[in-house]
DNA sequence: GGGGGTAGTTGACACGTTTCATTTCGGGCG
DNA sequence: CGCCCGAAATGAAACGTGTCAACTACCCCC
């Protein structure tokens, strides 16, 4: 109960406290019989290590923190499990925050944090450009890595995927399979990965028609359920034939709509999604969506930091951007392996 | 960039330590001015105050932890946004740890937080039953608070749902509305939440007949298509008109499976699943579903611990039971208003 | 037998706080 | 004029650890 130290230790094993101290960092030569009674001295006794102290001498944490967006969100939990995997091979631990989208609250872990004299911080900021704090960690040499936004601040390293060339993916395959009415649903487009990956799509597109734009005001399903109804309301003859999707929550809620209202999916309307979340494969009509390397964002960025953290003199800040992949599901390929190994 | 301490922002007042400390505690009589001059040398410095060295001194953090079994579960990141919002309010601040269902991860964890002398441990544990770890955690005067775990143990509170109640709560439903031949799907019977569930199922049944067991070896989207599987290939006229599943990710797998081989939710065969993630009301045809409170699940928990914290002398340990709730939506109910204000 | 080397151990100091008994100072009161 | 009092500020001690120069005891070798 009663908290033991390192001093009570030494005094059972009759030694020094310098010598205990040697035991348990490995240090240097220690007499195996010494080391033998030190061991038992701690097993005895309960001696936990103070890390308060050791930190204090050490003038720096052994942990790393992530502080995420929102954890509601899959992404960033496969982004943590990426980290999580890298900072066990590196012999760190991750601590996890959740910002939650507050700003407010962004700010009152970055400040613990600092008090906290941690290794490093992984972050998706809630505000993309405004990054006064960030630097602040900076400067009192916290080292920072962007997650999932792109960073024109030469101060730090990022990790993101390239939004355009999903939106590009996704684009493609839906002209391949013959679509030539397509809608983008998705929004605000003041959220780069929005704009980012309508981009993609009207590239792909080239000098055909333009995709038409079904403007929602967040990227949640019930947002989804809007556009679903939107679209499904327009007179056949000006239906899309495709919707490709901002993310895979408006995916979801077109689907749910179209499925509501009778529209066959992919028969009347193909859909694409963008996360690939679990859901998405997992729903009714499986969907293809566009996948980002999640957990190797996470790993990325975690070697990143340990990488400015281990050698900060050579350390040159890099900007990793990953490559998104489609993954082509019945939603959008009547055709696909699933229906067809039902037919026989 | 050159750490800088409470030392030199006491040169820089022309005061000593003691009198700045006590301007950052708020603590005994300092005069305006001089309060000012403290002030005005930590803007100047940038000081920032060192965590390890507060938490030394007064031997304890200022931090509760919560080791969640795995991020990835919708589940636990309600019950963390609960607990983030309870501890804010009791004024401490909350580290998420993710166990991912590894036991040697959650030793990890648990090691370093007692290093850490943090102030208390939310956890759900991998093991249900043995838990040496949380004794040692105990026995060092850290405070643990089981989530969803039942605890036979008297060293510590828990929250929880009753489980029973919920499968009774589905199937009084189902029988409601004339379903005869029900089945329920999940597995492991070795997870308490499972046999419980199942439990509550026959004992809303009475002695009715009994409901046809689809086993399945986890709780995965993928066991759910297997289940689904299992029960369409059976003949029609043995075949469940209601299927209730152990969790909504087995209840989605099923409704997929349904989808894909025609048979038509809810017309041919009813669907209840359990937790009501937010997918569920996002699936194709919406999903009924058991809902716990899981955000009041992480308030409670963190209130029990805050409060053995506060008052350690006259804390009782509590187990905590809440109630769960059905959701009905289309999935088991033909007439849902969604469909209805469509047939206008 | 003495010098020197080495493995093993020691003890004091420093890290940055908070705390608290003590000191300083100025002014009011007898 | 001397005394005392309270407000304000001080300085030293303590928290638990890691480090490192210094010390001890022992053995080897010439």
């Amino acid at each position: 109960m009663a908290t033991v130290s390192i001093k009570e230790v030494a005094l059972r094993a009759r030694v020094s406290v310098g010598t205990v101290s040697n035991v348990l960092n490995g240090r240097s030569t220690v007499a195996a019989a010494t080391r033998r009674r030190v061991l038992d001295a701690i097993a005895e006794l309960g001696y936990i290590r103070n890390d308060s102290a050791r930190q204090l001498r050490a003038g720096r944490s052994r942990t790393v923190a992530m502080v995420a967006l929102d954890l509601s969100n899959p992404f960033f939990t496969d982004v943590m499990h990426g980290a999580e995997i890298a900072a066990e091979h590196g012999g760190v631990n991750v601590m996890i925050f959740n910002s939650g989208e507050d700003p407010v609250r962004e700010r009152r872990h970055l400040d613990m944090l600092s008090q906290q004299r941690v290794l490093g911080v992984l972050i998706t900021p809630v505000n993309e450009a405004h990054d006064a704090n960030l630097d602040q960690l900076v400067e009192h040499g916290i080292p920072v890595v962007l997650v999932d936004r792109g960073s024109s601040n030469f101060h730090r390293c990022s990790v993101a995927v390239d939004d355009v060339l999903g939106g590009h993916l996704a684009g493609e395959h839906l002209r391949q399979q013959g679509h030539h009415r397509i809608a983008f649903a998705g929004g605000p487009f003041s959220l780069r990965q929005v704009a980012d990956r309508h981009a993609g799509l009207t590239a792909a597109l080239g000098d055909g028609p333009q995709p038409r734009l079904v403007t929602t005001s967040n990227l949640s399903v019930a947002a989804g359920r809007g556009a679903g109804r939107e679209i499904t309301d327009l007179p056949v003859d000006e239906r899309p034939t495709a919707v490709f999707c901002a993310n895979d929550l408006i995916a979801l809620g077109v689907l749910q709509e179209m499925t509501t209202r009778g529209v066959r999916v992919p028969h009347d309307v193909a859909i694409v999604g963008y996360d690939d979340i679990e859901f998405a494969a997992a729903a009714a009509v499986p969907l293809s969506s566009v996948r980002q390397p999640r957990e190797q964002l996470g790993r990325a960025a975690t070697q990143l930091l340990l990488e400015e953290v281990n050698e900060p003199a050579t350390h040159q800040h890099r900007h990793v951007v990953f490559r998104p992949e489609l993954v082509v599901r019945e939603s959008s390929s009547p055709s696909t392996p699933a229906k067809r190994s039902r037919r026989e």
